[in-house]
RNA sequence: GGGCAGUUGGCGGAGUGGUCAAUCGCAACAGACUGUAAAUCUGUCGGGCAACGCCCUACGGAGGUUCGAAUCCUUCACUGCCCA
């Protein structure tokens, strides 16, 4: 029969009705958890795709050091947003936004269900709330501010952005150059400051209807979960890698190359450090990395959180996420409004 | 068996009578985040609290000197080096 353990499976594909209200799914975590392969599970269950929100994973020819999903875990799930640029082309969240949302137009055109998985919540938080309309980031303009920066200190331009913007600075801490910089940057590009964009905005856009799941683990499980993979990179070829984008002339300071990892490599290939202390800053950084995203969906609304415990299969948390899911596509189906019900687990 | 050196908070390591709950480094914990976000930045870090101040326990154990000790003395334990 068509039923398991009283809970009826249901089907793959959404109804128009479903397609209307655009659901998506998103599987967010701190890096490690393991939210790929629970991705795979769910979308053969749904008959769907992958859709990354990695920030990171974007950068074509960067697979071991970014965990990219080697082929064969895949499992003939087709996994997009993955390999969009070069590393030395130019990626944001706004470019990801755009990625993204033509994947999930094109998803609804076949009645699949998105799903979004990935732990770049800036990415995350774009696509379902959008970003507020400051230009993007302008290289001549920024190149200039970062040389100023260089010349005259970081405390100039603050005080010049407390000046012109003095909402904007009263928000950021004055040696946080980037955000300092960019503030700047959107002032000398528009005449108006960062503030009035982002009140405007708010993070009020919503254009879809998200239901988010946030994995979860122990945090010394979750460490050694790190160690663990950082070692199996590095076992796989990973300083290789790296050495090949450095031959290839992707610049140490070039974004994509600031990535973890890449970064410690890049510094113990040019004879920074030994290998050993490479190795140690390698996972000291990626545990710093994830208690950072865990942070940052903390504070996110609405995650329905799933602790994975150890020795719990992939097949069994996946199953837990798709009794969410199936809680969530037959609410919209009643057309009931999916209240954020109170999470399985606090973060 | 003898001599010398040492034992400090999660680790390393300063401090040698009061201004020490103890410089600093590491690790850890917490937070911020609107087109670089695996980035960038901030705070905490013996414990407790009605918490910009108060209380408690603390610098190997015990005892002592002193108004007052992590700092001086005695002793015990342990560690390292050297001589047997």
């Amino acid at each position: 029969m068509g039923v398991t353990d009283g809970c009826v499976l249901s089907m793959p594909l959404l109804t128009e009705k479903q397609v209307g209200l655009k659901p998506v799914v998103v599987l967010v975590g701190p890096t490690a958890v393991g939210k790929s392969r629970v991705a795979v599970e769910i979308a053969k269950r749904f008959d769907t795709e992958v859709l990354a929100a990695d920030s990171r994973q974007v950068y074509r020819g960067m697979d071991i050091g970014t965990d990219k999903p080697p082929v064969e875990d895949r499992q003939g799930i087709p996994h997009r947003l993955l390999d969009l640029v070069e590393p030395n082309q130019p990626f944001n969240a706004g470019l990801y936004c755009r990625h993204a949302g033509e994947a999930i137009g094109r998803l609804y055109g076949e009645h699949r269900l998105p799903l979004i998985v990935g732990g770049t919540g800036l990415y995350v938080r774009t696509l379902l709330r959008g970003l507020c309309t400051a230009p993007p980031a302008d290289p001549n303009v920024r190149a200039r501010l970062r040389q100023e920066a260089r010349d005259e200190g970081i405390d100039r331009l603050y005080a010049r952005l407390a000046q012109a913007d003095p909402s904007s600075a009263s928000k950021l801490h004055h040696r946080d150059t980037s955000k300092v910089i960019r503030a700047l940057e959107v002032y000398e590009l528009t005449g108006r400051t960062m503030a009035s964009f982002q009140d405007e905005h708010g993070f009020g856009g919503r254009p879809y209807r998200a239901l988010l799941i946030g994995l979860l683990r122990d945090r010394d499980a979750l460490y050694r979960r790190i160690e663990e993979r950082i070692d199996r990179q590095l076992a796989s070829g990973f300083v290789e890698e790296t050495q090949r984008l450095l031959d290839l002339g992707y610049e140490r300071d070039c974004s994509a190359m600031k990535g973890l990892g890449y970064r410690q490599v890049a510094a113990y290939l040019s004879g920074e450090y030994d290998r050993d202390e490479m190795v140690r800053r390698f996972k000291r950084d990626t545990r710093r990395f994830a208690k950072r995203q865990l942070t940052w969906f903390r504070r996110e609304p609405d995650i329905r959180w799933l602790t994975i415990d150890e020795g719990e299969s992939i097949a069994r948390t996946a199953e837990r996420a798709m009794e969410l899911i199936d809680r969530f596509l037959a609410s919209l189906e009643d057309g009931a409004v999916a209240a954020g019900s109170p999470s399985d687990d606090a973060p």
